[in-house]
DNA sequence: ACTACCTTGTGAAACGTTTCATCCGCCCGT
DNA sequence: ACGGGCGGATGAAACGTTTCACAAGGTAGT
């Protein structure tokens, strides 16, 4: 089987290099007999295009890649799957890449697509501030669009979930129920959907009329394991010092705090309420089905992609836009008063 | 700042093109106060590779892929994770396609990765007998490695985790219980892990010395939803003629079926049993602890990369070789003797 | 019969690398 | 002084596409 390109397929179909081409991409603008001598000789030949050849010439590829903080996170692999609808239905072909919450990573994978020219990069940064390496894509051209993150420094479109009225919400929840002393566990600081649910909880708590005191239990990152370590400094706590409800950066965390606190001995939500964050699958399924607050996951995905390829697609300048989506609080066994 | 290559920076440095190309791949070969120049050029103009022409010379990308049955199955994405490692260790890029289960998407991704000309491949087909097209592949010169299925039909290395034994293990452990009715929850049978699993439960059963009965529920896709429904199934049967246990094909049907039982109104373990697979980080963290089979995930992937790597360095024949891992039962708080 | 146009098809150039044969000085040993 | 080696640098060729200006031949209108 000739591995060798269009060029052997011509000679076969005894035309020349441009017809073949042009069957390939402009089928219409040659003769039907030719079009079919050209058809046979391809899969006779079991040819099949170069796509860096194609790419070298036209400068770009039909890959759109995305960079996510955790692939294992389902709140991602959901994101991811609706983005993957759009690409693909557009003939492109998503590629994911997993930054683990590790700049240095980030910044691999980065400099690995700027070499692949991709097409357009869907991002959720790790960390906020400015962003040489992005910008220098957004420079090159590459279109960019921030996923779960207001867009701040950068300009660029960008597609997030409203998170500091996610915390709002939650804190709003325990506050109604008459916790007076809330736990957030979460971590790092410097991730900003971190950042902005604790604002936005500290918020609700100030505004629902003092009194309630919202301490900060920092991770080192947002999964199960971090959790389960977070639920241990909880459980030391003598009785009266203890928090009696405890609100998550996210579902991951909440499973292992979830786990940590039962095996410390205390009960949710009797001894203690527990609120998630992202309303995975998994959270209604947990040992005690999980309040958590719900973001529309998939339709991030899809809307994100959405922008990036219509950015992509116009040449002119594009105005920038910014997505935000509410996220909704879902209540189940996992809150409850405070025990008297 | 100017897009162009190789050339530009030639110019800057006020040397030839074959000494930048060497100065990228062969540093040591170039004098040190022109490396310098080269290299300063180089930061200044912001030049970056083109991997396309690169890879068009070179004939074959550094890219390597693995499609997967579903992105968001956390097996799935452990066994990416393990992968991933050992790619990006050997300097290489992985590329997750999402199968879904589905033929025809991945049939689409199988092609548009051959047109890439990707280094290798890491598959988890979709469906068992012949594939051609994995065959042309194979043809064409391009590593592959199946994942998580003995090679079958296609003569190629392969990383599984013994199934049936698995299936074994799970069935096994019900029968000492006492349980004489058991189902097993899995689909669609054309997948070969269920058919394993269900094969190796089968064959315990018969050896435990007849009289139990192994009654199937096929579902359409090992997911959470579809294990709900089965779970519906189950409920509906008069008490004599239900099950008093459940083996479920894998993790996110067994996490389905709980919930489902639960609505239901029957409590596991008192009313039934239930067994998953995979051992999933949310199996120990769901309503009720669940008893899986564990499979060692990660290093399946790892395992997987390393062998494909190998085959890809070797220029010469290479013999293809089948790692089986051994799974192990997990038992927790979903198992139970049935109540007399 | 002449021009104008349309449809098909052609072949060379260009995309940005890498590779390879070659070349240029220069030092060393004789 | 001369050939041999050697470290460094060169430039053209090749990789497989796509594009584009152009040619060949046919049709139609005048």
């Amino acid at each position: 089987m000739a591995v060798t390109g269009i060029k052997e397929v011509a000679r076969r179909a005894g035309v020349s290099l441009g017809t073949v081409s042009n069957v390939l991409n402009r089928p219409d603008s040659v003769a039907p007999a030719t079009r079919k001598r050209v058809l046979d000789a391809i899969d006779e030949l079991g040819y099949v295009r170069n796509d860096s050849a194609r790419h070298l010439r036209a400068g770009s590829s039909r890959t759109v890649a995305i960079v996510v903080l955790d692939v294992s996170n389902p709140f991602f692999t959901d994101v991811v799957q609706g983005a993957e609808a759009v690409v693909e239905a557009a003939g492109g072909m998503l590629v994911v890449c997993n930054s683990g919450q590790d700049p240095a990573r980030e910044g691999r994978h980065l400099a690995t697509l700027e070499e692949q020219r991709v097409r357009g990069l869907l991002i959720t940064p790790v960390e906020n501030g400015r962003h040489e390496r992005l910008e220098r894509l957004v420079e090159r051209g590459i279109p960019v669009v921030l996923v779960d993150r207001g867009s701040g420094q950068l300009n660029r479109c960008s597609v997030a979930v409203d998170d500091v009225l996610g915390g709002r919400l939650a804190a709003a929840h325990l506050a109604e129920l008459g916790h007076r002393h809330i736990a957030f566990v979460g971590g790092p600081a410097s991730i900003a959907q971190v950042a902005d649910r604790h604002a936005g909880a500290a918020a609700a708590l100030a505004e629902h009329g003092g009194g309630v005191e919202l301490e900060v239990f920092e991770t080192k990152a947002l999964s199960v394991t971090a959790g389960r370590q977070a639920a241990e400094d909880i459980c030391v706590l003598p009785r009266g010092r203890r928090p009696t409800a405890v609100f998550c950066a996210n579902d991951l965390l909440a499973l292992g705090v979830l786990q940590g606190l039962t095996i410390g001995g205390l009960r949710v939500p009797e001894d203690i309420a527990l609120v998630g964050y992202d309303d995975i699958d998994f959270a209604a399924a947990a040992a005690v089905p999980l309040t958590s607050v719900r973001q529309p996951r998939e339709q991030l995905g899809r809307t994100a992609a959405q922008l990036l390829l219509e950015e992509a697609d116009t040449d002119t300048a594009h105005g920038h836009r910014h997505v935000v989506f509410q996220p909704q609080l879902v209540v189940r066994q996992s809150t409850a008063a405070p025990r008297r």
